[in-house]
DNA sequence: CCTCCAAAAAATGTGCACATTTGCTGCGCC
DNA sequence: GGCGCAGCAAATGTGCACATTTTTTGGAGG
């Protein structure tokens, strides 16, 4: 039976079985960069066949990005229906940040028993970088310093799974920005983080635990769902502008 | 160039293009399982074809779940060469103990501002059943309670993000038994479970944080190289025996 | 005008035939 | 006798042609 398919066609081996991997890598960066910078909108679709044309790849290529970041919890996938951009509920929010508050007390636990010198240092270096972005009213490098300010606590500990849980958390987070927009320009408050890495000198586990938690409260009330407030764009081609050539005939 | 094909065969579409998401499941169930079980040798290779013989589905179907395994840092993917069982070293099993041990810290931190009666009252259930396995000297079934005392720890939080991070840390470890066999049948102790459970009922935290890291740093010491103690199988038809039908012409 | 249903269109899922790469074996050469 | 390299066998990676869904469309009936 098995229809000794009669050898149909073979284009010059142009690119076929080229293995290539950086160009899984690249549409993969590509996706999660708009993800990430909330440039896709909440509930939108993720379809294939678009995707495969704007990045100029075969449709395969996409798929297995889609799985992938589906498989990362970063897109939600329907069997048979797609890849769509998760709509996060407030709760799900909360339930993110309470992780990052639960997570960080652990941490600082963890963190005072090997606390020295060049540790504070090092966190105080990076709190006079955050005070200069805000002074300068750098919101781009505030929001991204703030970040790291909670990164540089769990690296201090040197525990892979830990900070791969926090990237996790932190990752996840910053999507949700875009829907829930966490108020104006009053991102982590520099004091609250000066205030932490001071009781971690005094080696004091109660008050660090203490400013972290009302530390996250703090950010965490001021969650609210900002409807409109995100343009993020609908059109696929738009967000993805000039990533692939997009192997047009012409040229 | 653009390659006419010409339509080359077409089966007569038996099983073709046919959906069946349980057979996914079912593969990648097995395989897990058999990792989990400690039933694969520590660097053995997991090449595609045997196991598409073995489980009698198509080799796409096993790559896909052997991808799935890799990222969720299961099995160990490297480009071009296929997937391997993970060796890891002493060092990894000790980041791991620790990543536990501080995501509890902050659990309990967490939740002795949310202790109640009812609490209590199921973890002390639980430890009755711990102890009557300890009692019958049912292994198996201590092994499985000692790891359900701290899932339940964390799911007495009800965040599924804090839950997905314990159950990524336990299905770990639990590979790493294989390896790093910890001691002969003395798992945790069910008594360090009751002194935690017993420091939460005072919202004691200070103690319910040491006994659990006592408890941690006594299950890590226990850990040893364990070289010739897994007699893990080598081949891969022993170890999946009786998976599928392995559809033989013959019926 | 809305609802419901059938047919078409589009999108997702899967096996297969290769291309490419890796691993291995054996033969010649130093 | 060992070392290296050419050739071969096996395994991995990828595009493609379908099958199978899902979604949309269009029209008949209430």
């Amino acid at each position: 039976m098995t229809t000794q398919r009669g050898r149909n066609d073979k284009r010059s081996g142009k690119g076929l079985g080229k293995a290539n991997p950086a160009e899984d890598e690249a549409v993969y960066q590509a996706i999660l960069h708009a993800l990430l910078e909330g440039k896709l909108k909440a509930g939108a679709k993720l379809a294939e066949p678009p995707l495969a044309e704007i990045f100029g790849v075969s449709r395969e290529r996409i798929r297995k990005v889609l799985h992938r970041l589906g498989a990362e919890r970063r897109l939600e996938m329907i069997p048979n229906r797609g890849a769509r951009v998760p709509r996060p509920t407030l709760d799900d929010v909360r339930s993110v940040y309470e992780a990052h508050r639960v997570l960080e007390a652990g941490v600082l636990t963890q963190l005072v028993r090997h606390v020295d010198d060049a540790l504070i240092e090092r966190l105080n270096t990076h709190l006079a970088e955050e005070r200069a972005a805000a002074t300068r009213g750098d919101r781009a490098a505030s929001v991204r310093l703030s970040g790291a300010f909670h990164v540089h606590l769990v690296e201090a500990l040197g525990n892979a799974e830990l900070s791969r849980f926090l990237a996790d958390l932190l990752s996840r987070s910053s999507v949700m920005v875009s829907v829930y927009e966490p108020a104006t320009d009053s991102i982590c408050a520099v004091d609250e983080h000066g205030a932490i890495v001071e009781a971690l000198r005094a080696r004091d586990v109660a008050r660090a635990i203490a400013v972290s938690r009302e530390h996250f409260l703090h950010v965490e009330s001021r969650l609210h769902l900002d409807d409109d407030a995100a343009p993020a764009s609908e059109d696929l081609t738009a967000v993805f502008a000039a990533r692939r050539p997009k192997r047009r005939k012409a040229r």
